[in-house]
RNA sequence: GCCCAGAUAGCUCAGUUGGUAGAGCAGUGGACUGAAAAUCCACGUGUCGCUGGUUCGAUUCCGGCUCUGGGCA
């Protein structure tokens, strides 16, 4: 373990607070913000991707956000190149790097120590691929990577035509397998020393119409002319920012092949199955202290009766002890909080045209997130974590 | 009121020449190291609208009823 290379990193499924929090942490600890978002690092998609504004900083330094053309093609090797210097830079200042974001592969990018194989990706060889690919199908590829590389060939899903194309590339490339260059690196001792903290919601449900509302206000807040800013730019329709959920749906709004309406129910869709993703990522990674939106208001009798029933995932270990403590007071001042809570359809949209995207979540789910019962656990889980 | 067409999985529908049924989407779970907001995989029992009849056996055939479209008055 990395001495003294203590940074916290904040993850969780989208609309789930991440940058609130992270932002409270950073204010709290002296910290800076570093973004592990993949869209989020793009320029000119503030709102669509929930980026948070110069406001919502709230004075705290932010890296990685907005730095990249959307015409460019960025990955998460270069991310890691670019962001572990950031982090760095930041531990030699004195401060603490809170790692904030949704894109689970570019966080442990950063985090662990393994790294990316060598060689030119997506450059002459991936094309030359690429064409093999459209002209004779999968099984001679297939068939090629199971002569150089048997254990890639076995690992892959026959029509994981994406991954059996990278192992294909990193043979080509470099004249060593992808499984080899795994085995070397996978063992590699983590770069720094993270405490994860993760944001989710005991009920799917209240996810569900966070997100909902969450593109509701995306659309009041100008997502369709920030979709089309892009395009003027000259951001191709096939470039990796336009394959952002919000935006590859708009564009089709833009085009007069779908009404605003139906793109915005896809655009809610896509983002719950994003949200699901995402918590599939998270739940392998045992690290993770796990701070649950709308726990506390399960009753005692029924948590007797089912003891973990609803709890998959790993808890917080420290700070359970005042989650309890702290359950009776929240249910005081949410009194409603223990309903059964689906947000009307009409509610709310205009009220939430002028606010933050951040602020203009709710109502049933936003009042199960109260930021400072989660940032008093965070501050216990850090402190006993040995970070302040 | 009459005529026609429907009524099958959460949704859209297919199907069974009578032996109790299956696709797509949704949903759930999983994978994942140079596209990751991407990509890929696995998982399908539901009074086959209700009710009589024919039949060894009906979701399938026949009758009635209810509902939903469309048409005619």
């Amino acid at each position: 373990m990395p001495e003294g290379k203590k940074i916290v990193c904040v993850v969780g499924p989208t609309a789930c607070g991440k940058t609130t929090l992270g932002v409270l942490l950073a204010q709290r600890f002296g910290g800076e913000v570093v973004s592990a978002d993949s869209m989020q690092i793009y320029r000119g998609m503030t709102i669509g991707t929930a980026a948070p504004t110069e406001a919502e900083m709230g004075g705290v330094p932010h890296h990685m956000i907005a730095v990249a053309d959307p015409r460019e093609r960025w990955s998460a090797a270069r991310y890691a190149e670019t962001a572990i210097p950031i982090v760095d830079d930041i531990l030699r200042r004195g401060k603490l790097p809170i790692l904030v974001g949704g894109t689970g592969l570019w966080l442990e990018a950063v985090v662990r120590g393994r790294s990316f194989a060598a060689g030119q990706a997506g450059g002459a060889v991936r094309a030359e691929l690429q064409r093999q690919l459209e002209a004779g199908g999968i099984a001679p590829l297939l068939e090629e990577l199971r002569t150089v590389d048997p254990e890639a060939a076995e690992r892959l899903h026959p029509a994981d035509e994406k991954r059996i194309l990278r192992a294909l590339e990193v043979w080509r490339e470099t004249g060593k397998t992808i499984s080899e260059h795994n085995r070397e690196t996978g063992r590699l001792p983590p770069r720094y020393d993270a405490v994860w903290i993760g944001l989710r919601f005991a009920d799917r449900e209240d996810m569900r119409s966070l997100i909902d509302r969450r593109v509701d206000a995306m659309a009041a807040a100008g997502l369709t002319e920030e979709v089309r800013a892009l395009v003027d730019q000259g951001v191709p329709r096939d470039s990796t920012a336009m394959q952002a959920i919000g935006y590859k749906e708009l564009l089709a709004v833009l085009d007069g092949q779908q009404s605003r309406e139906e793109a915005l129910e896809t655009v809610k869709l896509r983002s719950r199955q994003y949200a699901k993703r995402q918590l599939t990522w998270l739940r392998r990674n045992p690290e993770i202290h796990w701070i649950c939106w709308g726990e506390k208001q399960t009753a005692p009798e029924e948590q007797e009766k089912n003891p973990g029933a609803g709890k998959p995932l790993h808890e917080a270990e420290g700070p359970g002890a005042a989650q309890k403590q702290t359950a009776p007071e929240e249910q005081e001042k949410n009194p409603g909080a223990a309903q059964k809570q689906t947000a009307p359809e009409d509610r709310g949209k205009d009220s939430d045209a002028g606010k933050p995207l951040h602020e203009a979540e709710g109502p049933g789910a936003v009042q199960k997130r109260d930021f400072a019962w989660a940032l008093q656990v965070s501050t216990e889980i850090l402190s006993a974590a040995g970070v302040c």
